[in-house]
DNA sequence: CGAAGATAGTTTAATATTGAACCATCTTAA
DNA sequence: TTAAGATGGTTCAATATTAAACTATCTTCG
């Protein structure tokens, strides 16, 4: 039937975009990860750690939101970060609920000297695309990851 | 410098790219995981039963390459979809050293209804995009995903 | 004030995930 | 033929990840 037929077809073409999408994603993640594991950090230490770079000091429930995860995720990334020295909490004065999550001085170094790096092996990544062609990827993504559930 | 500034221009199209095509692909993973969830499903369980569906039966090492994971994962997951009686695991009989791994009747009814549904799921997700740029959306992600370490 | 409800974190149980060490099996080459 | 090396799986240790149960703290309202 004509209006069975057009729905298959965009049922496989969005299929299609899906799988391509995540296997980029899945594809380019795998291949900058070992690139952090020579500093000992996984991808979401580095996160973690890029946030508090960028944005300062948050609390964990921020955090958690900047890195799409959950609060007990971030209990233990937050762990073995304080356990390395890389990041310290501090327990909120006025609202004891809040825990701040703060960049040691070597956590501090550490991340300044490596984002540049990592920002460079991305860039390596990425550099099969023109810069027009990197500008409508990053649009069109941006559409598909905004989209909110009905 | 001029050249500086030109480089630093394309590292940040790049990294911007990329943080896009990251979220995009968390995302839209993370809105369609409790519709699996509601089968009793991880993403990875699904995946597998969905290779196994489309492709046959294939070894461990093989399912390992199609759904991008390791061979110490795949025995995991294996494991735990054996444990429901989705799957069946068969030692080779000329070379031993392969175990093929089989969609039980179960296993097959299973992914045979959940996939259409999964499927549906994932046009929604997609669907704020026109055909048009689904495969443009496709089209970038495959050459991102496709390029090899130098 | 004091109980009810909301909020931030932690803990727990289950699965995922990887790399490395290891076992079994097969292939190759001396 | 047999020792060396390659290949497929498993096991292990560490970290990730989530949902759900739980603790501590804060806010609100009667």
């Amino acid at each position: 039937m004509g209006t069975r037929h057009k729905g298959a077809g965009k049922e496989v073409r969005a299929l299609d975009a899906y799988i391509k999408l995540m296997r980029a994603a899945e594809s380019v993640s795998a291949r900058l990860a070992p690139h952090l594991a020579k500093a000992g950090l996984t991808v979401s230490q580095f996160g973690a750690l890029e946030a508090l770079y960028h944005l300062g000091p948050l609390c964990q429930r921020d955090l958690g939101k900047k890195i799409l995860k959950s609060g007990g995720n971030i209990t233990m990334v937050v762990d073995n970060l304080e356990k390395r020295g890389l990041v310290e909490r501090v327990r909120g004065e006025g609202d004891r609920r809040y825990v701040t999550v703060n960049l040691t001085k070597p956590g501090r170094k550490l991340i300044g000297e490596l984002f540049p790096r990592h920002a460079g092996a991305i860039r390596e990544e990425m550099c099969v695309l023109s810069d027009a062609e990197l500008e409508k990827l990053g649009s069109l993504c941006k559409r598909v990851g905004l989209k909110e559930k009905s």
